[in-house]
Formats: structure tokens, C-alpha cells, sequence
RNA sequence: GGGCGGUUAGCUCAGUUGGUUAGAGCGUCUGCCUUACAAGCAGAAGGUCAUCCGUUCGAGCCGGAUACCGCCCACCA
């Protein structure tokens, strides 16, 4: 009838079953109980890209903490889940696919991934719009599933009946609001600017899209002749090809050297177009030779400087990154193919003046490392400067705080030089714009369904905008659009503005930025109160994880080989808030020892707990079930026992407070960490080996059951605390203690257990007066290498309270010191050893010892001591450190040097004694 | 070009208002299969806290400079 508890935890013997049930009895739908305190937070909505990796786990991990943390604070805690379209990101991977479909001959090529999304969006342009998006939803499905899957896998206690994708319907409809609204206050516009194109991807992005690369580049000075042949200006360039486009040279007015030329006419190389020289500002004489040729339609500043002097913009470049028809004989030609054909013409023409190393950096498209071209393009843009002094404020005041605070700047530099948005992509995946144009009137609709006839003039033709929004948009709502905004819902109102966010640096411009201006443009209100920036996973060698690399650790693989709780502990005492996380396997391994040990305090209970008579197991069991759910003490026991007691509920009531002010901060490393050393180092190392003997023995009906009962609240108290880094192991033990195999679960139980009144500095510091003996007599039998030998020791001390307490706790002291005896005796002892200046010991023993290693040792801890004797005094005898110093410091000082000085005169004593 | 972070034990990292002898995990060494746990127990060794200067009675911590590493932002052709 006693089931066996195998030695070695297995999680994956009992993490799939709690998974299920987590779900199941959907444990985690808030109460809505609106006399407690509530606590929301809407996740950061995964891409449906694929699957979750490593960088996830930590990002949940942490959420799940804090979340099991408050809900067991009593707060009625909401944790939305949900997914992201991610518009771009979905759509290249599903080309991909259809590519890797077609052409499956490629797989294991080095360039199979390049062949096939160019196959793929080949395919999808000739497939057409509707049978693509078919295709999307469908990946939609199987990656959306395959992301609740992993996340109910691992544990995360998120309320599954309130799952929302950024393209479900009502949530489209808000995107579309939000739009209409923005248009209507004239925040949203069309219009044709320079905007970053990716050739590869075959749409705009916006500026946070690119990301700027340092390389190795070159100069080019190239002649423009005048047109009437009278000589030349030289021009310098890192991108000769845009001279086709070029309508302009310009120099700064103020410089003497061209002062004469402004308003010249030249003649374009190799095309023969007649450009005037103009003067702007804009031109650094330092730079180059202080000329400039403009190419308005391939650069911002050219663009500038062009609208200023009125010139033409010629579009040499098209959107695959050819060159136009503009470009004469070029035509057709890839921009690179193009730039090595004109300097070759030029060098041939004699124009090419010289060329000079020039580091440069160019923007690349942050998807795919593609070059971008900067382009003329008509695209949707959205301000953000009316929108960004309220984001200010709201972080400026506090209404938002973001943690570490170092992030703050970062936000508000960002802030105060935003610019506006290009928030159209020429991609099908995503959120239509909602816009249709009159063939007729050219009067602009906004609308979610066709309006079938043009409001003004009642024109029946009507063109529909096919661009779609940039993804970010729509995830800039989520806070709000995911509580069923712009009804106002129950949801909204009780948990809008939600609580908190967690987010990596990465996308803190790309959506933490937007969320707050969204949400205070549409609700009025922050959309969370704290943002906690987490930190990046890397691999042992502090690389950056990638599939190229070979070094990701893949969540669910680790998981399953280690279990849940290993990886989440193991990543939360590695999260010290703003510093990147070193992941290892060996990292994973010691936190699954740690989880065994745990697994084999439970086991030592519950086994020792069957072995008690039927009876005694009752009594026990009422014991337990009699104290209060939190708030207790200790139940009194015996003298012998009630020091541990006293002790292990005054760890933990200290141990608790620390954990929750460590969570409170965002500390996970710091909790994780006082967890652990409380469970291994106090709980285990110390509590159970102290009371063992009681809890081995047979009980009769005559017997107390207090010390079972203590230990089971005290257990149970550490699993409470362990239970958000580690809730599946906590949950599986708790069940197996008494009176719970029927409960719900330990996660909805109070987090703090034991009263705050069981804090008992009497009880830590004779606890720590008996701990210290017990050290100091293990630590000089090995250093003696007596650690074969029986070996007996005797305790002396002068003052009677230390003598006391070593007669009470005299047999515990034995066995945990693996002494054979232990003669307790009032006074002083020759050659004996300090345990604190009123209280010492030595050891007795048969076995002659080696005299030389004794003396050596000694010698150097008299060094030792005598060094630090040295610096203690010397700075007691600094008059301005008395003067200065508080008195407390001075006086710790002063008790320092006294505790040396004992420790001296022992030690030469023992010096003297060997001779 | 602007801004930020890091440098502490062989490795990975903590160190919260400046205050005794700077900590942990892993690794190493010694002794233990002690009836919860060898993924364990009991011990030990190992650091001029990157360098220099300063403030202070007192600096790993505060200020300045230098070196190396890393990150972010930026319309220098």
C-alpha cells in the first residue's frame, strides 16, 4: 500500500500531468472579484513565425514568476495570452515554404533558402492574393498551436479562455478604428517621400527596420564637366550608380572656391543631362571636396535639397533594385552590376578623378541583411510628435516607471527625436489598409468594408488600397485591444491600464514606444505602469544564440531532458536585471541537482511520515490541518528540538520578506538565489539533519506530535516559496503531503506562510552559537586528518547561558559534529579553540598527530591573525576615525579587535604547547 | 559622430544607500556509498576587485583619466 518514491526526480513523470490539469480546470481565469487588488499584464504576443525560443522561456519565465507570485498574494491576477501576425516575418516564411515546396531538390544546399524564397514569391504573386493568405492562416493554425502547446508545457499560468491574435476579427476592427481616428485627426497622411526600400523583401520599412552596418567602402571623386567645356567640378560619392539620378551639384554657400560657379550649368557624365550647380547650407565644405551631387530620389538629404531649389526628382532605381528606364543604356542593370559598369565608363571617359578607402555604414534591412535603397515612394506615414509629449510626461512623471531605470533616457532620447512613421508595407499578410480612392473625384475613404460608391461624387470606381499596416501598428493597441477595446467591456475597465510589461531591449522603440503613445491617445490612460526591460540570452560564450551558429538551446529539447523547473530556475538566478544571461547545459544540470534535492527532502518526509503508527499519522495530520493557512508559529516541543524549531520559522519568515522585496525589484536572481541557499543550505542542511533523529523514531500515543507538525508547516511554508520558480515539483509534493491529495492546488494558496512574530533573534543566534561549534569541530578533525579517528571534544565556556545551551543540544552537537563524546566544562582551556571570545572548545584524541603539520598550520594563522590585529589596531588608534566614524562602527571595531586578540593568545598558546 | 554598459576566484556571475576577514554555482583537491539525496555529505585551496589619480577616518562601491571588450542611436555625400 506504500507507494515508492524513486530516489532520482524524474519530471517527466509528473510535469506533462500538471500541465494538463493547469489548463484544464482553468486555474488561472482571474476571479474578478473586485474587492481584491488586481494584477494584469497582457503578454508580449509571440510571432506565429515559428516556434518559442530559449529567449521566450526567460521572458515567461519571469512573467510566470511574478504572476504565481502575486495570485498567491491573494490578488485576483490577470495573464492574457495571445500571438502576433507579425506581418513581414510570416509572410517570408511562408514564401519560403511554398518555395521549399516546389524546389524541395535544394534541401542541404548552402543556397537553398535564398532559391527558395525567391521561388516562393514568384509562386505567391502568380497564386494571387486570396489563395496566399489561405496559406497564411493556415501556418497561422499550425504555428499558433504549436506556441500554446510549448507554453502550457512549461507551466505558464496564463488564462487560455482570453487567448487573442492580433487578426482575430474584433481585434482587426479596433485596428481599423484606430486608423479612421488617426486619419480623421489628420495624424495619419499619404504622400511621396524617400522611405527605405528592401529590394529583397519587396516592400518599405520603417527607420527602426534598418539596421546600420559598419564596412569597408571606398570614395569616388568623379569630374562633372561645365557645359561649355571651360573645365570641371569634382564630385565625391560612396554610391556613384545614383549620379544617373543626379539634377543638381550643390555647394555650401559661403565657400570662396565655388562661389563663382553657383548657377553654372553642367553636363551629367555619361548621360549628357544638364545640371545647374546650386548652393544649400546643407554641403560641408570639410567633407570631400566640398561639392556635392544630388540625387533627390535616392537620398533623404539630396530629397531635402532638392525640394528647396525646386529640382526634379528622377527615379533611376526601381523596386527590385534595378535601373530604370531613366538610366538609359543602364536600364535593366542590378544597382552593383550598374556601379561597376559606370566606373569603368567614367575611367574610361577620364572622369574618374581618384578613389579612396572610405569606411561607411549602410542600412540593411534587420530581416534579411539585404542592402536598402532609400526610394521615392508613395506610402502611408504617420505623425508621431503630437502623440510623443504625452509618452513623455507619462514617464517623466512616474505614471510610467521603467526598470532599470538606465532605459528611461534611452526611451526619452528616443522620444524627443522621433520621427514621423512610414507605416504602409507593400505585403499581402496583414491588416488591409482600410482605404479606398475615387477613380473620379480622388476623394480619399476611409473604411473598413467597401463603400461601393464615392461619398462626393458618387462615383462607383473605386480603388481599394492593397498595401497592408506595418505589424507593429497593430501590436501598438495590444493593452487595450485585447480587453475588447472599443467596447467597454467589463475587462477593459477593471484591468485597463494593466500593471505591467516585460519586454527586451529590442523592441522597446518598436512597441513598448508606440504602446504608450496608443494607449494614451486612445484610452487616455498608460497602457501599464512599470515596463521591465529583460536581458538577453546567450550561450556559455556569451555569443548571440542563432540557427546559423549552431548554439541554440531549443526550450522544449532542454526541457524535456532536464525538466521545466530546472530551466526556469536555472534562468531566473541568471537574471540580474540588466545584465545578458550566460546559458550552459552545466548551468541547467546544477539546478536539476537542485531540484532532486528538493524531490528527496519530500521523499524523506512522506516516507517517514508512512512509517508512523495509523493513529500517530492522524494526530499529526489534525496538527497541521489546525493551523491557520498563514500566519503561524511554531508549536511548542521540547527543549532539545524547539531551538530548530524557533530557528527554521525565523529563517523563514525572514527568508520570505527578503524573496518578496527581491521580486518586487525585478531582483529574480537575488530571489532564486535566497530560495535556494534557504532550501539546500538551511531547510536541508541544517533543520533535517537536526531534528532526524525525532522523526525516524516511532512514535507512541504518549508522544507530542508538535515537531512532525513543524516540520510539515515549515516544508510546506518552503514549498509555498519555491512554488512560482519551480511550480511543477512544488505542486507534485504538495499534493503528496497530508490533507492536500484532494486540494486544488498549492498555487492558490498564500505565498507567505509563517508570521511575521515568528522572528526570534534569541533562537538564530544560539542556533548560530550551536552551528558554529559544530563547524569549527568538523573543520579542525579534518584539517588534523582525523577524519578515520574517533575523536571526542570538550566545550568551555565562562558564561553560564553557552554552558546551558551546549548541555541541552549536547546530543545534537554529537552527532552532528560525528563526535564520540562531548565533556562540557565551565572555565578556560588550555590550547583550545575559539568559538566566539566567551566560548571555545578542543578536541581529544588517542592518535598521535603530526606535529609539523599542526605547528605550519598554526604558524600561518598566526600571520594571519596577527595582520589583521595589526590593521584593526592601527585604525583604532587613528584619532580622526574615532572622531569620525559612528560609534557603532567604532564600536564593532573595538569587539573585532577583542575577538582577535583571543583568537591570538590561542593560537600562540597552542604554538607554545607543541614546542 | 553621440550615448550606454562591462572589466571581481580557473570558468560563469552576484555584491542594494561607502564600514570587520569580498560571496555563489561549476571546476579543482582531501575524506566519506553516514538507512532522503553520489544529481549526495563533510572539509580545503584559489582573488594586489583592469590600470592610475583623487574624495574620505575608511573605497569593489563615489569622482576623474587611461586601456581593452560589448551594445544602442545617427540623413558625414
Amino acid at each position: 500500500m506504500q507507494t515508492e518514491i524513486p530516489k532520482i526526480y524524474s519530471p517527466e513523470s509528473i510535469e506533462p500531468y500538471w500541465a494538463r490539469v493547469w489548463v484544464e480546470k482553468e486555474l488561472y481565469r482571474p476571479v474578478g472579484d473586485s474587492v481584491c487588488k488586481r494584477f494584469s499584464l497582457a503578454i508580449p504576443p509571440p510571432n506565429v513565425t515559428g516556434s518559442l525560443h530559449i529567449g521566450h522561456m526567460l521572458e515567461h519565465t519571469e512573467i510566470d514568476i511574478l504572476m504565481r507570485w502575486h495570485r498567491m498574494r491573494g490578488e485576483d491576477v490577470l495573464w492574457l495570452p495571445g500571438t502576433d501576425h507579425a506581418s513581414i516575418a510570416t509572410q517570408m516564411v511562408v514564401e519560403q515554404e511554398i518555395g521549399r515546396e516546389a524546389l524541395p531538390e535544394l534541401a542541404g544546399r548552402a543556397s537553398a533558402t535564398a532559391a527558395w524564397r525567391r521561388e516562393g514569391r514568384r509562386l505567391r504573386i502568380e497564386m494571387g492574393r486570396k489563395k496566399f493568405l489561405e496559406r497564411c492562416w493556415q501556418w497561422k493554425e499550425q504555428s499558433g498551436g504549436r506556441i500554446r502547446k510549448q507554453m502550457e508545457r512549461l507551466g505558464t499560468s496564463v488564462d487560455w479562455t482570453r487567448e487573442r491574435f492580433t487578426m482575430d476579427a474584433e481585434y482587426s476592427r479596433a485596428v481599423f478604428q484606430v486608423f479612421a481616428r488617426l486619419y480623421k485627426d489628420g495624424l495619419i497622411y499619404r504622400g511621396t517621400y524617400i522611405v527605405n526600400w528592401c529590394p529583397r523583401c519587396g516592400t518599405a520599412v520603417s527607420d527602426l527596420e534598418v539596421a546600420h552596418e559598419e564596412r569597408a567602402g571606398k570614395l569616388w571623386y568623379i569630374r562633372y564637366p561645365f557645359e561649355d567645356g571651360t573645365g570641371y567640378v569634382t564630385v565625391a560619392t560612396t554610391r556613384p550608380e545614383t549620379m544617373l539620378g543626379d539634377t543638381a551639384v550643390a555647394v555650401n554657400p559661403s565657400d570662396e572656391r565655388y562661389r563663382q560657379v553657383v548657377g553654372s550649368k553642367l553636363g551629367l557624365p555619361l548621360l549628357k543631362r544638364v545640371i545647374p550647380i546650386v548652393a544649400d547650407e546643407f554641403v560641408d565644405p570639410e567633407f570631400g571636396t566640398g561639392a556635392v551631387k544630388v540625387t533627390p530620389a535616392h537620398d533623404p538629404n539630396d530629397f531635402a535639397i532638392a525640394s528647396r531649389h525646386n529640382l526634379r526628382q528622377l527615379k533611376i532605381l526601381d523596386e527590385e533594385g534595378r535601373m530604370t528606364e531613366a538610366a538609359g543604356p543602364y536600364q535593366g542593370l542590378d544597382r552593383y552590376k550598374a556601379r561597376e559598369r559606370i566606373l569603368d565608363d567614367l575611367r574610361a571617359a577620364g572622369l574618374l578623378e581618384r578613389e579612396q578607402d572610405h569606411d561607411l555604414s549602410v542600412g540593411t534591412c534587420s530581416r534579411c541583411k539585404t542592402v536598402v535603397e532609400p526610394i521615392l515612394s508613395k506610402q502611408w506615414f504617420m505623425k508621431m510628435q503630437p502623440l510623443a509629449g504625452a509618452a513623455i510626461r507619462a514617464v517623466e512623471e512616474g505614471r510610467i516607471r521603467i526598470v532599470p531605470e538606465n532605459y528611461r533616457k534611452i526611451y526619452l532620447d528616443w522620444m524627443h527625436n522621433i520621427h514621423d512613421w512610414c507605416i504602409s508595407r507593400q505585403l499581402w499578410w496583414g491588416h488591409r489598409i482600410p482605404v479606398w480612392t475615387c477613380r473620379h473625384c480622388g476623394e480619399v475613404i476611409v473604411s473598413e468594408e467597401s463603400p461601393g460608391t464615392c461619398p462626393k461624387c458618387a462615383g462607383r470606381s473605386l480603388q481599394p488600397e492593397t498595401d497592408v499596416l506595418d505589424t507593429w501598428f497593430s501590436s501598438a493597441l495590444w493593452p487595450f485591444a485585447t480587453l475588447g477595446w472599443p467596447e467597454n467591456t467589463d475587462d477593459l475597465r477593471r484591468y485597463y491600464p494593466t500593471d505591467l510589461m516585460i519586454m527586451g531591449f529590442d523592441i522597446l522603440f518598436f512597441w513598448g514606444a508606440r504602446m504608450i503613445m496608443m494607449g494614451l491617445k486612445f484610452m487616455d490612460d498608460v497602457p501599464f505602469r512599470e515596463l521591465y526591460i529583460h536581458a538577453l540570452v546567450r550561450d556559455a560564450e556569451r555569443q548571440k544564440m542563432s540557427k546559423t551558429k549552431g548554439n541554440v538551446i531549443d526550450p522544449l529539447e532542454v526541457t524535456e531532458q532536464y525538466g521545466t523547473d530546472a530551466v526556469r530556475f536555472a534562468l531566473a538566478i541568471s537574471a540580474a536585471p540588466g545584465t545578458d544571461i550566460a546559458f550552459s547545459y552545466d548551468k541547467i544540470k546544477s539546478y536539476r541537482a537542485f531540484a532532486n534535492k528538493i524531490w528527496n527532502a519530500g521523499r524523506f518526509i512522506v516516507m517517514n511520515l508512512e512509517q508512523l503508527a495509523p493513529e500517530v499519522r492522524d494526530r499529526v495530520s489534525a496538527a497541521t490541518q489546525a493551523a491557520p493557512k498563514d500566519g503561524f508559529e511554531p508549536l511548542p516541543t521540547e527543549p532539545a528540538l524547539a531551538l530548530a524549531d524557533q530557528w527554521m520559522f525565523s529563517r523563514l519568515a525572514a527568508v520570505t520578506t527578503e524573496i518578496e522585496e527581491a521580486l518586487a525589484g525585478y531582483r529574480f536572481h537575488e530571489a532564486a538565489y535566497k530560495v535556494y541557499h534557504f532550501f539546500w543550505h538551511e531547510f536541508c542542511d541544517w533543520y533535517l539533519e537536526w531534528i532526524k533523529p525525532e522523526i525516524t523514531r516511532a512514535l507512541g500515543p504518549e508522544d507530542s506530535c508538535n515537531p512532525w507538525a513543524n516540520l510539515l508547516l515549515s516544508f510546506e511554508s518552503a514549498l509555498h516559496l519555491l512554488h512560482p520558480f519551480m511550480p511543477f515539483i512544488t505542486e507534485e509534493l504538495w499534493h503528496r503531503l497530508p490533507n492536500h491529495a484532494d486540494e486544488v492546488s498549492i498555487s492558490l494558496r498564500s505565498f507567505a506562510m509563517v508570521s511575521e512574530r515568528a522572528a526570534n533573534p534569541t533562537a538564530e543566534e544560539e542556533f548560530e552559537n550551536i552551528r558554529s561549534l559544530v563547524v569549527a569541530a568538523r573543520n579542525a578533525r579534518a584539517e588534523s586528518g582525523l577524519q578515520k579517528e574517533a575523536v571526542g571534544a570538550r566545550a568551555a565556556s565562562e558564561d553560564a547561558a553557552v554552558l546551558e545551551l551546549c548541555n541541552v543540544h549536547r546530543q545534537t552537537i554529537q552527532r552532528l559534529a560525528g563526535l564520540e563524546s562531548l565533556e562540557i566544562v565551565s572555565g578556560r582551556l588550555e590550547g583550545g579553540i575559539p568559538i566566539t571570545s566567551a566560548f571555545e572548545f578542543q578536541l581529544v584524541y588517542e592518535k598521535q598527530v603530526d606535529d609539523e603539520a599542526e605547528r605550519a598550520r598554526l604558524t600561518k594563522e598566526k600571520e594571519k591573525l596577527e595582520a589583521g590585529l595589526a590593521r584593526v589596531k592601527k585604525q583604532l588608534e587613528n584619532r580622526s576615525f574615532l572622531d569620525r566614524a559612528p560609534e557603532d562602527v567604532v564600536r564593532k571595531t573595538e569587539n573585532h579587535r577583542a575577538e582577535l586578540e583571543v583568537q591570538f593568545q590561542k593560537v600562540v598558546e597552542s604554538l607554545e604547547r607543541l614546542g
